[in-house]
DNA sequence: CATTGCATGTCGTCG
DNA sequence: CGACGACGTGCAATG
């Protein structure tokens, strides 16, 4: 990895056209080609970047840019679209190598994977009397993330989300469109389970008859999963 | 803004947990608190990281930390959440300070509202003799992209996007179904108009009597605005 | 301050 | 390789 802080300007041309006065920034070029530039502030997104595969390549000033005080062009080309970013070196503050080595990657744990398998073990949040059929039933347009089997006859597709917005609901809803046409399923109502239910979401849902659960992520990882009769 | 290239370890615990093995990594510490963990791989997006406003202390490795070889323990906490970095310092390999300044910011240009832009002064590519009632038209659920008078009587609602996908089509879906309603627009026709229409999202509008428009940005552009009836 | 919709989204997964 | 859904989504505009 090459770290590289330059007063430079920077252009980039692609899905849209984006232009960086000039400043002093940080430049991270990365193994694999791609290129970061940073500013001392804002989040984790650098305010322009190329993604790899791309090719660097150094070019002397020339031009306007040359009379302006320029060194350097350095030209960053995507290899598969037309994507570029041409950055403009006024002068070198620092400019250090380092060899860092593959990365052993991240270990992640816990998300709505967790979610769904905890309610999995727990349906009775979903109907007292409701029994699993299988996590991700596989339809034609997607995974439906529950399906259980109602006690009073046909099936309950539970779509399962941290955040519950609307995009959710239109989901469970061709989701429900689906099931509905198969007879051996039919009819199949509709659940949709989140740790937060938006208003905008529950109002659509609740028009649409699919009911609205709102999940509570510490209540259920406490009740054990095992015996949740015991409770 | 500090540079550290350190062999470490890292810990982040927040919405969900994740833990990185040991390895020699790029820490970026922002003036604004902002802590990046970059690998020498892998676009943008860093390995892990905290957003500003956040705080970080440096305390002496303790415990098996120690007795592996620690050094330093960094706690970054998150000001708002309960959002927790922990990086382990095994080896510092270097260590440097920039002073970079604040940076001017990045100018944009040529996003969807460009194309909506263009796309208002090019009506007649929606309908040869339709005419622009107003851009971002305000409705109960949001703003539609365009409204145009259909020279047949009604209305035409257009929705916009750089890639038209399945949900675009939800969403001039809710627009119609509310434009409609409004005895003095019925009734009201929807395009959906963008650079590429995925399969399923043409297939869904199609379905619903939406009609899809291709638009070609750079042949956009180079049609005079302020001229159309020229060429 | 909450909500909404865009993003050069990026990233995994599965067909 | 394309399509689709999740993301510690982030982020700005807006009521």
């Amino acid at each position: 990895m090459r770290l590289v802080i330059a007063d430079c300007t920077v252009d980039y041309t692609g899905r849209l056209s984006a232009h960086l006065p000039r400043a002093t920034r940080l430049l991270m070029l990365k193994g694999d080609g791609s290129v970061l530039v940073h500013a001392d502030s804002g989040s984790y997104k650098p305010l322009n970047w190329m993604n790899p595969p791309c090719t660097l390549t150094v070019e002397p000033a020339t031009g306007g840019a040359l009379e302006a005080g320029a060194v350097e062009l350095w030209k960053v080309a995507q290899a598969k679209t037309d994507d570029q970013l041409l950055i403009t070196i006024y002068s070198v503050v620092a400019d250090v190598s380092h060899d860092l080595g593959v990365d052993p990657g991240l270990i992640k744990d816990g998300v709505e994977a967790h979610l769904q398998e905890l309610l999995a073990d727990q349906v009775h949040r979903v109907h007292p009397a409701a029994t699993l059929v299988r996590r991700e039933y596989f339809t034609a347009i997607g995974p439906v993330d529950l399906l259980l089997v109602h006690p009073d006859g046909g099936h309950i597709a539970v779509e399962l989300k941290r955040r519950g917005d609307i995009d959710g609901v239109e989901q469970l809803t061709r989701y429900l469109e689906l099931l509905n046409r198969d007879t051996v399923l039919a009819p199949v109502r509709g659940v949709f389970a989140a740790q937060e239910i938006k208003p905008q979401a529950r109002t659509l849902a609740e028009d649409r008859g699919i009911e609205c659960l709102v999940l509570d992520y510490d209540d259920m990882r406490g009740i054990d999963p095992i015996n949740p009769q015991l409770f």
